[in-house]
DNA sequence: ATGTCACCTGGTAGGTGA
């Protein structure tokens, strides 16, 4: 079973793109964030003529996330239950036996922000939730846009980032506890090239300097961790013509 | 070098978020 997420950061811009690396990769299921779209708009007979199902979630603007699937989704859930939040940043859904939660997490600003303060709240309303999912749903996969840096060997410039938004000990705290419920890091998992990065920022032409950060992340539970075989990021996409900021990620189960 | 991109409002630019 192959999972994948992407920030595509506009459905609207990257549905070709889209359509071209679900041709390419055929993925059983994949998750996307900042979709920026209300639901109205979501191209769903696009992605059904691609041979994909589709759960939708979206608003104008900002956020918005999605989870695509050869096999139709059950129990889908919209957002986090028991935590109310204006905006769409998570959708789940059972596929294959396997339930996978797609989230775009609260990007947080600056520390001592509002946006950061929520972002706080946010990532304490999952795995408060994440627990009990966990104990319902043993195969689990947690993935998607963090907007976190688990630790220095996932950010370009340690040095220059430390206590920056991405980067801080409260978010990776945050992090640490949602491991904690019983998560691995797929790309972990394996020896992995230094300086792998599913985020390049579009100024100062960082992606053609590689200065990113890993940042898009596939945690899979305990009761899954013995079936994956591997975890890629996919920065072959940096290089397409308007390319989204983010790369896929791509994590392979038996 | 904040050297970008996407999308909004309300206009033919400026603001916001990332």
């Amino acid at each position: 079973m192959k999972l994948a997420t992407w920030n595509v950061n506009s459905l609207a811009v990257r549905l070709p793109q889209l359509l071209d690396w679900l041709n390419a990769h055929q993925p059983d299921a994949m998750v996307l964030q900042e979709t920026k779209l209300t639901d109205d708009k979501f191209p769903a007979a696009e992605i059904a003529a691609a041979g994909y199902k589709a759960q939708w979630f979206g608003q104008k603007t900002y956020n918005g996330v999605a989870l695509l699937s050869k096999a139709e989704a059950s129990d889908v859930v919209r957002n986090i239950p028991g935590f109310a939040d204006d905006l769409a940043r998570v959708i789940t859904g059972s596929v294959d036996g396997v339930r996978i939660v797609g989230a775009y997490f609260p990007n947080g600003q600056a520390p001592g922000t509002d946006k950061f303060d929520y972002k706080m709240r946010w990532l304490r309303g999952l795995r408060e939730w994440l627990a009990d999912e966990l104990a319902s749903h043993p195969k689990l996969v947690l993935l998607g846009d963090f907007n976190i840096a688990p630790d220095d060997r996932d950010v370009y410039d340690p040095v220059a980032w430390a206590g920056q938004i991405h980067c801080t000990d409260e978010e990776r705290d945050h992090l640490k506890k949602l491991i904690g419920l019983g998560l691995v890091d797929a790309f972990r998992m394996f020896d992995q090239p230094p300086k792998s990065w599913s985020w390049w920022d579009y100024r100062n032409l960082a992606f053609r300097r590689n200065q990113g950060l890993r940042i898009d992340l596939i945690l899979v539970s305990e009761a899954l961790k013995g079936s994956v075989r591997a975890c890629t990021i996919d920065r072959a996409t940096r290089k397409n013509e308007r390319p989204s900021d983010h790369a896929p990620v791509l994590v392979e189960l038996a």
